[in-house]
DNA sequence: CTGAAAGCGCTTACAG
DNA sequence: CTGAAAGCGCTTACAG
């Protein structure tokens, strides 16, 4: 591999200190440098394709303009969407983005953590795994600057950028309910996430509002396309099966319909779908599906614009709930009587 | 933000030099060190919770125990998918993986490639976008380990791991006319890539091969959606229109299976469609749409396994054109006459 | 207007 | 068995 070119070389090729290439190169002391030296050590800087260490830049500033980005699963095309924007926007700021998968679990989430604070991140955004209200206790506690996104501890009090899970959940089956279908059931996980339960307790509040019975099914992330297809099984053998189901997340959707589909179950005449998220999944169904769009441009934005807010300027406590959009397809069609 | 634990610390806690410290947390001079001392700096190194410096580590030794990953564009399932896997390799090497999206536009590679060996990557994994010969060449040059991944240019010599897109363009080909479709259109991409031109030469070949005449549509980069639709009306409107339609990568099959869906036409009966790649789009189309499976897990995992080879062993150049696999379901169904 | 020197937080040959 | 010291490639207060 061929040398690297230094500060050093590029001094000695002007014939000046290292000191004042540094000066030129960062635009330092501007007007107090003669014109004509700075202009020889950019076009030596130039001409030798100068390119900084920033492991030393950042060493010797502290500043190592990168962010971390924990997230559940970087192939989730929710995770990856929301990834890329924050990408982008972070570049503008100059600043890099080193990301890692949780895969909803506690132990790697803090060994994500451990392996970006060692890389020394100016700040972090996290999707934060179950059972993970410790770990974030203890970054407050170290005071390094993070924002949570798309779920947040309601005990814990943090900069998060999230949705209004419970209006989504909410507004979600009330459509269902408008349309015709009376026994709604609901496909969630099993977890203790904050954000999943609020679109959980949405529903279950308009269920209460029409005295209806609440029909929850939880399924393991371990085992999320087969715990579905039960799911899904067992609503419909219900002593009254239900007539529609509303999925929370993405991947429960889509596992959902291709079970719904698997088993020559017409949508919606004979079940009515609401799902989560979007995905050209669910364009492309027969029956495109009626689903909440999360504000993904916003999320992503908000987000690293929070973080970097608070890296540079130390803003005070930030929570933000976005709201969210029903987009009304096919899947959720009223009843024709 | 709480003051960092530094080797310092831990030294004048235990009262050794910072050299010792090191030595012991590194597991150096193993056997060569008092056991007693050894435990004594762990324990405290733990207390403590000392993470050290990877900057300055880096710095020092010259390894950043980082790798690059430029990808086309991080949100696109194929992208994101591939990302996962060499981040889950990587780490068990202990490397971190820092990606960027190229957009397919040169100048944003060259960008994404300064800014990763600004950080000392120790190597990269490029798809490398239209245009980008010059970029590898003086890679090259520097002498920086790196491997092609999906893209490759066949003018130049460089360690890559892709698929046999001409047999991959080939086989779908085939397989049409074989179910006994012979008017056979292709929408791929205006591009120089070559492992897309050559997706289309399998075409060309096999339709060749039975006297028949291509039937080609490219669409732009920056305007695929509207192509797509512009394109698979033209080759419907053909004095005699074409009876199936294969789609070389997963964005153009979505666009156009999406517009087909539109304008009302059954899928195969009145067309036929082959796809790339997969998605969960794909399955649940009413007609679940015949495709080629690319080897996810192989690509990813040999192209980091590779450039860990190439920046540890200096291993010589390695080139790989993985197999495809053509998954076969309802959407080029054999006629029924 | 410019440079010598210290220092960021580590590692590691060298000496004892 | 342990430590003093140099050095990785930068930046920056200080002096002149």
């Amino acid at each position: 591999m061929k040398k690297k070119v230094l500060l050093k070389d590029i001094a000695q090729h002007v014939g000046v200190s290292t000191a004042l290439v540094s000066y030129v190169l960062n635009n330092q002391k501007e007007g107090r440098i003669n014109k004509e030296t700075a202009d020889r050590i950019r076009k030596a800087a130039q001409e030798l394709n100068y390119q900084p260490n920033q492991l030393a830049k950042g060493l010797k500033t502290q500043k190592s303009l990168t962010i971390g980005l924990i997230v559940a699963d970087i192939s989730n095309p929710f995770s990856s969407h929301i990834a890329r924007i924050i990408e982008d926007e972070a570049k503008k700021s100059g600043y890099t983005v080193i990301f890692g998968s949780s895969d909803e679990n506690a132990e790697k989430m803090q060994d994500l953590i451990n392996l970006l604070l060692n890389r020394q991140v100016e700040g972090l955004i996290i999707a934060a795994a179950e059972n993970t209200e410790d770990q974030v206790q203890s970054l407050l506690k170290v005071g390094i600057p993070f924002v949570l996104i798309d779920r947040y501890f309601p005990g814990i009090t943090t900069n998060y950028v999230a949705i209004d899970n419970f209006a989504a959940g909410y507004k979600a089956t009330k459509h269902l309910f408008d349309n015709g279908y009376s026994r709604i059931g609901l496909v969630t996980y099993k977890t203790e996430l904050f954000h999943l339960q609020e679109r959980a307790n949405g529903y279950k509040r308009f269920i209460e509002s029409i005295h209806g019975t609440p029909l929850i099914e939880e399924v393991s992330v371990e085992n999320v396309k087969e715990d579905v297809e039960k799911a899904v099984s067992r609503l419909l053998s219900q002593p009254q099966p239900v007539e529609a189901i509303f999925f929370v997340t993405n991947m429960l959707t889509i596992h959902g319909i291709k079970h719904i589909n698997n088993l020559g179950i017409k949508v919606p005449n004979e079940l009515a779908v609401v799902g989560f998220d979007e995905t050209d999944a669910f364009d492309l169904f027969y029956a495109p599906i009626t689903h909440v769009r999360q504000p993904m441009e916003e999320l992503g934005k908000l987000s690293i614009r929070t973080l970097l807010d608070i890296i540079h300027n130390n803003t005070p406590v930030k929570t933000v709930n976005l709201d969210t959009e029903l987009i009304i397809r096919t899947s959720s069609k009223a009843f024709a009587l």
